[in-house]
DNA sequence: CTTGCCCTTGACGTCAATGTGAGGTTTTAC
DNA sequence: GTAAAACCTCACATTGACGTCAAGGGCAAG
């Protein structure tokens, strides 16, 4: 199959196709011309590395990565690879999920008329932003995301 | 509190929170020499914007959405970016949950010596990519992700 | 042979949230 | 008073996964 009905199949375009391999992240054949051509199996390859970069993963870990997904092995290395980004993704839902509730609050708050009636309101998640004081503040523990490679089972 | 003060506490740069204030999102108070004087409020609403950055809203969006969070009311039109807002984020959490799934399935592999005793040999995930072949493939239905407004509660 | 579509390489453009440095002013500490 | 630290504006640099245009070659049909 040549380039556009692999893009065409596998939804992105021809242009992303040769950005992966240019990454070395696909390595078609190439005809006696230099046109690509890739193998049936490509469509699902590419449909693998596109969750990964939907998932942010960047091109160069992706590219560490692959090998494994063919061998099925992976080296002490790439195990700490895979478990140190599998804690981003999870850390990444966890803090989609804080995004998410905080509209939550904003939706149940913009849906009750009169504010007594909103749960969202018993428990005051924002002071009101009034650029008009010059008092302090103690400081907040800023949470640190944990970096280390440890399996966090969530 | 200065700029440095409150970028400390907050947990970001400097030059983030005069970005954030050339975006209109941040609105300091300015002394006679030009120099921003932020509320002890703004803390908390810099942590609340970093919170709408990471889950991935657009510095435009969260303007947007930023007075509903001091008004309490949601205009139509803010109602439904809102509701947007959150099926994107939804919609995220669920490549995420993908993304980390595939990873899973490589640690379970890499882990089990013996493919005969591994759960995620059992469901063939991937075809082995072998760039050596000519053949065609049906077309598979790409999901097409859902881009109106209504509220998916998950 | 030519029309038309698909392919090639190359290189510059995009977008968004900052980083970074220059060059100058204000505040703070001694 | 003076020096260091923090602040100011302006403006160019960065990063990553592509988009987009340019200039040309390959290939089936009529």
């Amino acid at each position: 199959m040549r380039i556009g009905e692999i893009a065409h199949q596998a939804g992105v375009s021809t242009r992303a196709l040769r950005y992966y391999e240019e990454q070395g992240l696909l390595t078609p054949e190439r005809t006696a011309s230099g046109q690509r051509t890739y193998p049936e199996s490509a469509v699902e390859r590419v449909r693998l590395i596109q969750q990964f970069f939907t998932a942010g993963l960047p091109s160069r870990t992706i590219l560490q990565l692959l090998p494994c997904v063919d061998t099925g092995q992976a080296s002490p290395k790439a195990f700490e690879l895979l478990a140190s980004e599998r804690n981003r993704i999870t850390a990444a839902m966890a803090d989609l999920a804080a995004a998410r509730d905080a509209l939550d609050r904003m939706i149940d708050i913009a849906n009750h008329p009169t504010p007594e009636h909103c749960p969202a309101l018993r428990e005051p998640a924002w002071a009101p932003y009034n650029p008009a004081d010059a008092t302090r503040t103690a400081p907040h523990p800023t949470a640190a995301r944990d970096e280390s490679a440890t399996l966090i089972t969530m």
